[in-house]
DNA sequence: TTAGTCAATCTGTAGG
DNA sequence: CCTACAGATTGACTAA
């Protein structure tokens, strides 16, 4: 779980703490100085879109830059007044792709694993932490889903049908799950993994 | 206390 | 308009 030293003043960067910055409840402490470490990311967003993607857009995935660089008035746009729109940065193919590498040898990493890939992709390193966050936990419950449906399956195939109408309710579930995206196997060739 | 994790949820955006 | 996807947020928890 815990990744050993280094650890720099990573803070969320986004909404809650600029918005709430006022009381930054129990995240008291982390205040450090998120109007620094946004203004931080913006700049290096655009200087990523700038060197990184030369071209992408592969899978429909804008790939960003557009956003990310906005009005490069870093800070004024929290400033102005009202409630700043909670911004959602689409990566870049590339960013993705070299997120899923890294994630298809190690779900973890240490933080100056983590600060380096963030430099290289030009992202933060809470962008990264966040990232691998959600992949691990995205990349777990694709795996019960799997599981829970391959059960099913199972069940179905060997004929016990008293829980027909349950099991059926499970592969519909499973069907629709949401995370299926997730079986793109990205650690080898882009294609979809079977299951 | 701090920084990390997981799990769940929220939400912006693209695609149908 | 609705839905799926995915990045961001939240909150509870843990280890050092």
């Amino acid at each position: 779980m815990e990744m050993s030293g280094a650890v720099k003043p990573v803070t969320s960067f986004f909404i809650k703490d600029i918005l709430s910055n006022k009381d930054c409840k129990r995240l008291g402490g982390k205040c450090s100085s998120p109007m620094e470490k946004c203004s931080d990311w913006r700049e290096e967003s655009e200087k990523l879109s700038a060197h990184l993607y030369p071209l992408e857009s592969t899978t429909g995935m804008q790939t960003e830059s557009p956003d990310t660089s906005r009005p490069s008035s870093s800070e004024s746009s929290f400033s102005s007044a009202g409630k700043q729109k909670r911004s959602r940065v689409a990566f870049t193919h590339l960013q993705v792709l070299e997120l899923e590498k890294k994630f298809s040898h190690q779900k973890y990493l240490s933080a100056p694993e983590r600060a380096h890939l963030a430099s290289t992709l030009r992202l933060t390193e809470t962008q990264v932490k966040i990232w691998f966050q959600n992949r691990r936990y995205k990349t777990k419950r694709k795996q019960q889903t799997a599981e829970l449906c391959k059960d099913v399956y199972k069940a179905e195939g060997l004929g016990l049908r008293e829980d027909l109408v349950s099991a059926s309710l499970i592969t519909s579930l499973c069907k629709s799950y949401q995370y299926r995206p997730y079986l793109w196997d990205y650690s080898g060739a882009w294609g979809p993994i079977l299951w």
